[in-house]
DNA sequence: CATTTGTTGTTCCATTTGGAACAATATACG
DNA sequence: CGTATATTGTTCCAAATGGAACAACAAATG
């Protein structure tokens, strides 16, 4: 416990240029740099692989494309990653039958399991974080959350 | 405009287990990723060469390990960070004192200069992701976001 | 004072990462 | 129909990344 020369590092939450983006950004990755530690170790998981699992848990069949849209990441690293889970036999693959350039993805009970534990992890760090606000304050905050998401999706598609 | 099986992707925003966590994570991505290559290209910085400049620039003497601290980042990056922001004469060190284990690093005017050109960057996409909330409500979030930014502090600090 | 324990900044190394280019396939358009 | 353009999934490669170990120094403990 030095605190020698006792600053408070958290004043630059007021004084940064773009507060929300900071504070957004250093939530983010409070929740989810522990959280990913954890799965790492635990489970051998790297973070588009836990994210893919994420993916085909919520939708019954996806592309590797529809994967990388779903999660903003590059398609490389989905494309990694589902080959890896294919191999561990959480996943399974179908060849489109109406478009040979891709194939249709889905998860297997295993892949589902190995989810849920790894959901456990951020649901976890999730509450342990947001633990201070009170339920309104929450519930409001979670609103809010899905409002400024869900502008983005409009905000990106719009070149489309 | 394929959109052949037209899935709504968003729909995961409320099935997914961790949905706070999710939506956090989501708005980190959309808005730091676009913003970090642009930097990254424009001006050849690293994350964790405009992290190092954003703290300096809000404090006005810093040794590495609290900017580790501050932006929750492995010691080692700001390390590089440091050095290469030294060669390039956007900071300045000077041993402490009474502390020879560490340094005190300061920001020059050029530093300052190049932060305030990144921060641009940051608050614009910031804007305009954020863009879809009207006032009131864009003034809650931010009271929220700060309110859990600093929960965590309080977490995070209590083993030491 | 001596020894143990903790801290700082750094280097090393293996892994993760994402951009770019690519082949295969599909779509648009003359 | 044939040629140009776009899309999908993949591989390649260079770069960024973070954990672990380290030396130098400081603080705590007996």
């Amino acid at each position: 416990m030095d605190r020698s020369h006792e600053i408070d590092l958290t004043r630059i939450f007021d004084t940064i240029e773009y507060p929300e983006a900071y504070r957004i950004t250093y939530l983010a990755n409070a929740i989810v740099f522990p959280a990913y530690s954890e799965i790492k170790r635990d489970f051998g998981l790297v973070r588009a692989e836990y994210v893919l699992l994420a993916c085909l848990s919520h939708f019954d069949e996806l592309t590797a494309q529809d994967v990388a849209r779903i999660s903003r990441r590059p398609r490389n690293t989905i494309s990694r990653a589902v080959h890896r889970m294919l191999d561990e036999g959480y996943l399974d693959r179908a060849p489109d039958p109406y478009d040979r350039r891709q194939s249709r993805l889905r998860i297997t009970p295993a892949g589902r399991a190995l989810h849920r534990q790894v959901a456990d992890y951020l649901s976890r760090r999730q509450d342990e974080v947001l633990g201070g606000l009170t339920a309104d304050e929450r519930a409001t905050f979670s609103a809010l959350l899905k409002k400024a998401a869900l502008q983005i999706s409009t905000i990106d598609d719009e070149g489309t």
